[in-house]
DNA sequence: CCCTGAACCTATAGTCGCTATAGAAGTTAG
DNA sequence: CTAACTTCTATAGCGACTATAGGTTCAGGG
């Protein structure tokens, strides 16, 4: 049995955050001792392990909410878990394009950046071009998102 | 003189966002009409896209601040902005770095599974790998961090 | 000149995934 | 036994918006 700051050390993952797992139903209620303190069991710290690294991975609570289900019901066809995993995968490689890009204009802007004044910096001229080239609604997931 | 409404279409930013960035003082309080409404210069669409522009590259608001503040003092050396512009690019190299590895990752997860039952999903299985191979806190800018 | 409906106003609460704080209570090593 | 550490609950805060409620103003048409 594994208190909950050891629970946090073996899977890397901070002890606020397991309440908070807690709290929105990520994981059940774990036993108490007798002081009230939770206690936990290893069946909880490969739950956890599987959540971090989910969450490394980028997937969202909600589809780990669903993998987690999933892993439960060990019978069922694993089409759902595929289908999780192929959205995650095809968000990621937007992003990865988005991101590409950016860095190629953050490269642009950088390079022309020579030292010398505000007035001619390229930095700030380069962030100055007019938005709205086509469409002008911001999309959902439009590059930002691919960011913190 | 723009509207609310006329403003966010041009500059490609929702209405709520604006009067947003107003209450953070990101954009100074505008001119209103005799009805109270909000009116805008052609000066603040201008300031408006910047930001925008800045967001699609991913700086933080904070950043924006800072790029802005340093637009308005023109006379000055450009040596700060290019260093938010550089620091920005450092995050977004670091950023693509973590997410590619994701992509691989995700690859070999979605390959192996077969269509089979959960019991034997890779997918599920891929993420049940334990944590702390090296080092068991999580960073500050972890690969999820990468993500939205 | 009035009416309708869109666009505007303020204020507040919710989103996601945590993180931080406060103050109390339990646990462990010396 | 005491000091230091961990844990407990509850609540508030973060960034960057987004949504909702309930009201006001404006522009065009009959």
């Amino acid at each position: 049995m594994l208190t909950i700051g050891k629970l946090g050390q073996a899977a890397g993952v901070k002890v606020p955050t397991i309440r908070y797992y807690e709290q929105i139903g990520l994981l059940t209620e774990p036993e108490r001792s007798a002081g009230n303190q939770r206690l936990y069991s290893r069946a909880t710290l490969d739950r956890l392990c599987f959540v971090r690294h989910a969450r490394d991975l980028g997937f969202t609570l909600e589809a780990i909410r669903d993998l987690l289900s999933l892993s439960d019901h060990p019978d069922q066809p694993c089409a759902a878990a595929d289908a999780i995993a192929k959205a995650q995968l095809a968000e990621v490689e937007s992003r990865l394009e988005r991101l590409t890009a950016l860095k190629a204009e953050l490269e642009r802007m950088v390079v022309q950046c020579a030292g010398g004044r505000i007035a001619d910096c390229r930095v700030i001229e380069a962030l100055s071009e007019p938005a709205a080239e086509k469409g002008a609604g911001r999309r959902k997931d439009d590059a930002a998102g691919a960011l913190a």
